[in-house]
DNA sequence: ATAGATTAGTTTCAGATGTAACTATTATAG
DNA sequence: CTATAATAGTTACATCTGAAACTAATCTAT
């Protein structure tokens, strides 16, 4: 495999390489790990991403609506709706209709989901201390913050017309 | 909007809260971003991201093949083929079959190509530039390192059967 | 030289996903 | 009250995407 000829650009694109690229970089990284989760996840339980989001939301807010899992996901309500089919279908959640508004579905883990639950959440929380064990504990920190301040930053870029 | 009564759990998913989950802000953080930028390419040139990372990476390195352009931008085969033939229909990028060896093609911007990527590279920057002005030029740093770090312990997560 | 294995790239099929249209219900303005 | 608007959720359609099968060319071992 020869090594390709670097242009030998210069001007205004001089600066752009792909593997520094910082949206380059996190989606790499993002899609690295959902994928590696994702085929853990298809593997035992066979539940996708979306199905895993809604459990564990309401692993930890029963009885939520199905607008509160899209808020509380960052899911459109198409998935949700989608998510919450399967999830029914395969008996792991239930839903009731809200008597104070019934449009309004109140979803709660069904026995056999809070199994999933119970059994699914250590082995995501190893899988991020596996990750994390890479850095200090003051690094840990310090990505954190630095996600979150960069996540609200590109809130606001991206919420101007 | 009634807030919904938290949970009163404990044991072993005690400690699972989706919102400072790493994977999970990965995930919206890099699909924020990605489809800000997204929206721009798209309306600007009508170009996806998978063309727009073909380009970018055949602006850097002329020449190259389409299973070269997939090394370097992390996409699958087929997704490069399908971006490959997008460009050319567009007349954005050119393909000769290399003389060494008939399967391989050598890829190249176009005219058309080059003047766009002068054009979009100084936009991607520039957006860059702007999320990272929230950062101290320490902490952009700092980032960087985290993620470099990160995205190498994944990889070795991940590859691991 | 030639059979079998590898590699580059394309095509096909099936499932996932997003947008917009739609239904049912509740809220609001007059 | 009633007409209109707004909200929760679903369905339909069109596009995207990934996996596997496929084609063509090259490599390798005998």
């Amino acid at each position: 495999m020869a090594k390709p000829t670097e242009s030998h650009e210069s001007g205004p694109a001089a600066g752009l390489r792909l593997e520094r690229f910082l949206p380059y970089q996190l989606s790499i990284l993002s899609n690295t790990i959902s994928s590696s989760i994702a085929d853990t996840y298809e593997e035992k339980f066979g539940l996708g991403i979306p199905e895993w989001r809604v459990i564990a939301v309401l692993g930890r807010y029963p009885g939520i609506s199905a607008r509160e899992v899209a808020a509380r996901t960052a899911m459109d309500k198409v998935a949700v709706s989608r998510a919450v089919s399967r999830l029914l279908d395969a008996d792991r959640i239930t839903r009731q209709v809200a008597d104070t508004d019934r449009r309004r579905s109140i979803l709660n883990l069904s026995e056999n989901g809070r199994t999933i639950y119970r059994e699914i959440s250590p082995l995501a929380l190893n899988y991020e201390r596996q990750l994390l064990q890479t850095l200090s504990r003051e690094d840990q920190r310090a990505l954190g913050k630095l996600l979150d301040r960069l996540t609200e930053r590109a809130t606001q870029l991206f919420n101007r017309t």
